[in-house]
DNA sequence: CCAAAAGTGTTGAAGTTACACCCATGC
DNA sequence: GCATGGGTGTAACTTCAACACTTTTGG
C-alpha cells in the first residue's frame, strides 16, 4: 500500500504556464535551486515527480499552485515525453544528483498546459524553485532535459485547441477590450490578423458582454471593455466550433 | 545502469487499434491469458509495461507488432492515463496478480491508437493474448481497467485529426474506391455525410490518384479504383488543412 | 427488366478576404 | 493639432449545403 505522501520516481508532471503581457505571450520558467541553494543556469520548466496517491491532473495542479499560489486555472494535458535519453545532458545530471533519491532512474513525464493571467500573479521564488520568471516565448533560450521540446508541443496544441474553442480567455483579465483580445491571438498564432475581420468573427461567437464601461487616461480613443458570458462559452466549448472539414 | 530487458514496472502502453471493414470501424481487443493457460471473460485493449531502454513510441510499436506482424503502420499518442484507481476492478487485480511481478503497484499508462488495413492482418493469439479479435466500436463492453475511457479518448482524437489529416488512408487497401473512403468517413464521424459533396472535397485535396482500373464482379456500375498520392498527401500532413478557425 | 451502387451539376446562402477612413482622447 | 489606437462597411470571391437523375453491371 502506497502511503500518502510517497513519491513515484518514475513519473513526473511539466507544466508549461503561459502569460500574456498585452504584448507577447510568455512563459514561466524556473531556475533550479541546487542544494546548496544556489541556482545553476539551467531555466527548466516547473514540474515534480507525482505522489503516489494522485492523479496526473491533481499533480500538475499542485506544481501550479505551489509555484504560483493560483488554483482553478485552465490545464489541459499535452501529452507523455519518455525518451530514455531525456536527462542525459550533463547539467541535469548533476542537478538531479542534488535534488532526487534516485538520480539515475528514467522518468517518464506528462505535460500540462495552463493558461494564466498574469495580472494575477507576479513570480516568486518557491520552495523548489530558485527563481521564478516570466520569459516571452520567442526569447526562450535552451532549456534543461527536453523541455524545449514540450513547449513546443504545447504551443502548438494551444493553437491547434484556440481554433477550435475559444480558450484564450483565461489568459486576460476579467474585463479587457477587443485590441487586447486580438493582440492576444496574434500573439498566439504568431500571425498579423486583419483586424475588422477578427472583430467580426468574435462577435459572431457570440460569447461576449459589452460592459457599460470605458478605457480611462488614455491617448486614444478609449475602448470599450468587455467581459466573457460563461454560460455561453461553456455551451460552445462543449460543440467545439463545429469547424471541422466534414 | 538498466539491463537490456528491465522493465518499468511503472509505465505501460496501451493500443487503440482500429481497422475498418467496410461498414463499421473495428477495434481490437484481446482476451487476457491467465497464467494457467484460461482466459477470463473480460476484454482488454493490447498493452505491455515498457522497458527501461524503450521509448513510449517504440513500445508502441513492439505490442502492435507482437500482436499483430505489423509494423510501419500509423501510430499517434492520444495521452497519458493516470487515475491511482484504475487497477482497481476485482477481475482486474487478480489478472495482475498472474502476470506481474508487483501486481499492486500503481501503473501510468500512455495511449496510442494506430489505424490498420484489416486485409493485412487477422487475428491469432500472440503470447500475451489468449484470444484476439476485431470489435465493432458500437458494440465494445465493459472493458477491462479504464479502456473504455481510453477508447472513447482515442476516437474523438481521430475524428479531430481526420479533420486536419487525411489520415484515414491507413484503414483502407492501397487501391480502394471512393465509395469505400466515403464509407469509412461516415463511420468515423458517425454521421451521414452527401456524396456528391464528398467527393468533390476529397477531389479538391488532390491527393487521390485515379486509376486505370475499375471493379469487377460487382452487381452494379464498377466503381474506378484509386490510390493516394504519398508525396502530395506528405505535403498536406506538414501544412494541416489550414482549416482553422484564424 | 430489376436491383444496386456509381457517377455527375446547379443554385442559393453563408462565410472569407481585402481594403480605408473617421473618431475620441491626451499631450 | 498631432499622434495613437478604436471603431466601422462593402464588394468580390470562395465555400457550403441541399438536392435527383442517369449509368453500368450481375443476376
Amino acid at each position: 500500500m502506497p502511503h500518502l505522501h510517497d513519491l513515484n520516481p518514475r513519473v513526473s508532471v511539466d507544466n508549461v504556464i503561459l502569460g500574456f503581457d498585452d504584448e507577447n505571450l510568455n512563459v514561466l520558467l524556473i531556475g533550479r535551486s541546487l542544494s546548496d541553494g544556489r541556482t545553476d543556469d539551467v531555466l527548466a520548466l516547473p514540474g515534480d515527480l507525482i505522489f503516489e496517491n494522485e492523479n496526473l491532473e491533481m499533480a500538475a495542479e499542485r506544481v501550479l499552485f505551489e509555484l504560483t499560489g493560483l488554483t482553478d486555472l485552465f490545464l489541459q494535458q499535452a501529452g507523455a515525453f519518455g525518451d530514455p535519453n531525456r536527462l542525459a545532458k550533463p547539467k541535469d545530471r548533476e542537478w538531479l544528483k542534488t535534488v532526487r533519491q534516485e538520480p539515475d532512474v528514467r522518468v517518464i513525464t506528462i505535460a500540462f498546459f495552463s493558461l494564466v493571467n498574469m495580472n494575477d500573479y507576479t513570480p516568486q521564488p518557491a520552495s523548489f524553485a530558485r527563481s521564478v520568471q516570466w520569459v516571452p516565448i520567442q526569447d526562450v533560450g535552451d532549456l534543461a532535459f527536453d523541455h524545449n521540446r514540450i513547449l513546443t508541443t504545447c504551443l502548438k496544441r494551444l493553437r491547434e485547441t484556440i481554433a477550435i474553442k475559444p480558450v484564450g480567455f483565461n489568459l486576460l483579465p476579467v474585463k479587457f477590450t477587443l485590441g487586447q483580445l486580438h493582440r492576444l491571438y496574434e500573439a498566439i498564432l504568431d500571425k498579423p490578423l486583419d483586424k475588422r475581420n477578427f472583430r467580426r468573427k468574435i462577435q459572431k461567437l457570440d460569447i461576449l458582454t459589452h460592459l457599460d464601461e470605458k478605457q480611462e487616461g488614455v491617448p486614444h480613443k478609449p475602448s470599450s471593455f468587455y467581459k466573457f458570458n460563461e454560460i455561453k462559452y461553456q455551451k460552445l466549448v462543449e460543440t467545439g466550433f463545429d469547424n471541422f472539414g466534414f
